[in-house]
Formats: structure tokens, sequence, C-alpha cells
DNA sequence: TGTGAAGGCTTGACTCATTCCAGAAGTAGG
DNA sequence: CCTACTTCTGGAATGAGTCAAGCCTTCACA
């Protein structure tokens, strides 16, 4: 199944290449998924991928993520308390939102500036990288099953 | 063994009695750990209240701490990648510097003012509760041994 | 257009931190 | 001193992610 290629951005393509490494069929398909799925869990991305091409093993996908973050190709986020996330928006360094109940994650632009958006008080020796920020809350879909009349149903986590 | 009650700050009895919590030795133990090393893991912690009071099983170390985090007497801090830590500091939202490499954690004042020190641009109708910031970096011992000449031995995770 | 070797995929076992479970024993505090 | 709350033993299960060995595909080069 799915003998006709993957359509996926031709950025897409150049940048693997770029990072020296091979396009294949899952890889295609991966990045496309996340062009439509920002912020998407290994799970959904499977589920995505699957649809497309069939069978892929769980392994290939956390191959191809991690291959594709170490590239730069994709950046990784790891709410706590909740699977990781992936998304192609790099490069730039915003932040996000992150729903506490189902994981739900979306996009903030630097709240402060540019680039290094924010410098620690002191450093404490530490040779700092990076500054990330997430703003914990609630979606407006949890927000909604928030009220206490029928308290018993929870979400299950939104998967992508 | 340990028939002699750890010694512990009277507001940490307090707070916990007016939380409607008992006062146990595995619990003043765990926070009188917790006062001399803030940011420990379950592991380390465990360790340093065994010490003091012969064996206490894991799952009360457990049991301690989602008590205490409940009932607003530690915070709970969960690096991505790393066993989560805690700490008896809450109620400022300070953050953190967080070591890549070895999970090591280190306070930092809030950067931007007073507590809600942050405000997203644009909410997405999420109601938001809290911003988080960590700095990633490394730690002075890691970027010591980030030298590549002898890159074969990796550090074990820190644990306290 | 063919080919081979590096690189990528599959399968299946495995780790690790954490949670859940259930009954029995212990103890804090009214 | 009673009883509800805690902890213990210890086992089992979970979910997310990793490791390892062998088969298959992509792509540079002929």
């Amino acid at each position: 199944m799915a003998s006709v290629p993957v359509d996926v951005d031709g950025a897409a393509l150049d940048a693997l290449r770029q990072a020296g490494l091979r396009v294949t069929n899952p890889r295609r398909a991966v990045l496309a998924w996340l062009t439509d799925h920002p912020h998407s869990t290994v799970d959904s991305i499977g589920a995505g991928v699957r649809a497309q091409l069939g069978a892929v093993s769980t392994q290939a996908l956390y191959d191809v993520l991690s291959a594709c973050t170490e590239a730069g190709l994709l950046r990784r986020i790891e709410p706590a308390g909740h699977p990781a996330r992936f998304e192609r928006r790099v490069g730039d360094n915003h932040h996000h939102l992150v729903c506490r109940r189902c994981g739900r994650a979306e996009d903030v632009d630097c709240v402060v500036g540019a680039r290094p958006c924010l410098t620690p008080s002191d450093e404490k020796g530490f040779a700092i990288e990076e500054a990330e920020v997430v703003f914990w809350g609630l979606c407006p879909d949890c927000v909604r099953d928030e009220r206490p009349e029928h308290e018993a149903h929870h979400h299950k986590e939104a998967k992508q």
C-alpha cells in the first residue's frame, strides 16, 4: 500500500537532504503530518502516518522524530506529566500554552522581545543555552468540563 | 530504630497540622531533608530519610511527597527527561536553572517583576494559572566534562 | 541502469519512574 | 484508649521511551 510517495513541501525535503538524512516515506509522512497538526504526540503522529502509509513501526516513529529533532527540523516539547509533542516551527524561540488536564499545546509568541528573551539574575555557574517558558492552564474544552456538577467522567488525554 | 523523633522546624509541623495531615516520622524526615537539600529526587530523599529512620518504603515516600505537594507544603518540579524533584520553597513563583545532562536544579528569582511575571500575548481561550520558566544549560560540573578529549565516560544522573 | 554499502526500518525485549492494589500492622491525636 | 489515618510488604501494572540485531531501501557512483 501507498506506492504513491507522500506529498510534503520541498523545504522539508531540502532540509532533510542538507542534514544528510535520506528522504524516506516515513520521514516525509511525519513532516507532512506535523505541517498540518503541530504539537502532535507520537501516538497521533503514528495514527496520521499509518493512515497514509499503512504499517509503520513505533520504533521508526521515534527514530524519525529524534533524527529530525537532532537535525533541527523539529522541536520537541515535553510538558511535565504529559507525553512529548513535536512541531515544525523551529529557530524562533516561541513559547507554549499547555493544558494541565489534557496536555493540549498552543503557540505563544515570545513575551519579552527577541531571541534569548529572558536572562536569569544569577546563573550560578551554569552555561545557559535556552529559556523555556510554559504557560500552564486549562484549554477551553477542559475549562468547560471543570464544572463540579458532573465530575465523574474525566477527559481522555487529547492526543493530537 | 530511630526512637528519637526527627528534628524539623516548627513551621513545617504547623503546616502539616493545618493541612489536616498527621505528623509522622517519615513526613518529618522528608521535610527536614528537603530543608537542607532542596531539589532532591525521590531516590536521594529516600537515601537521606533512611539514613535517619532506618527502613522506609518507597511507597511511603511517594505517599508523603504527594500528600505534601497537594497540601501546598512542597513544590514538585519535573524537568523534561529527568525524574521529579521536590523543594520546600513554595508560594513565590521563582524559577529554575536545570542541567540538561545531570538534571541538577537551582533556584532563580523571578526575572521580570512580581507574581504572574509573564503574560502571553494571546491566550487562545486558555484559563492560565501559572507561567513556568526553565533555564536549560549545563551545570558547572557537566560543563567541565563536556571537553571533547575524553568523551567516553558520561556522568551518572546527579541524584540530590 | 545497475549495484553495493550506509543508513533506515522491523521486531521484540527491556528500562525506568511512577502508580495502583490490597491486606495487615502501626500510631497520632481526639 | 479507640479509631481513622499512615505506613508496610510486596506484587503487579502502567506509559513513555530505549536498546539490539537483522532485514530492507535509498542514493552515490559506475
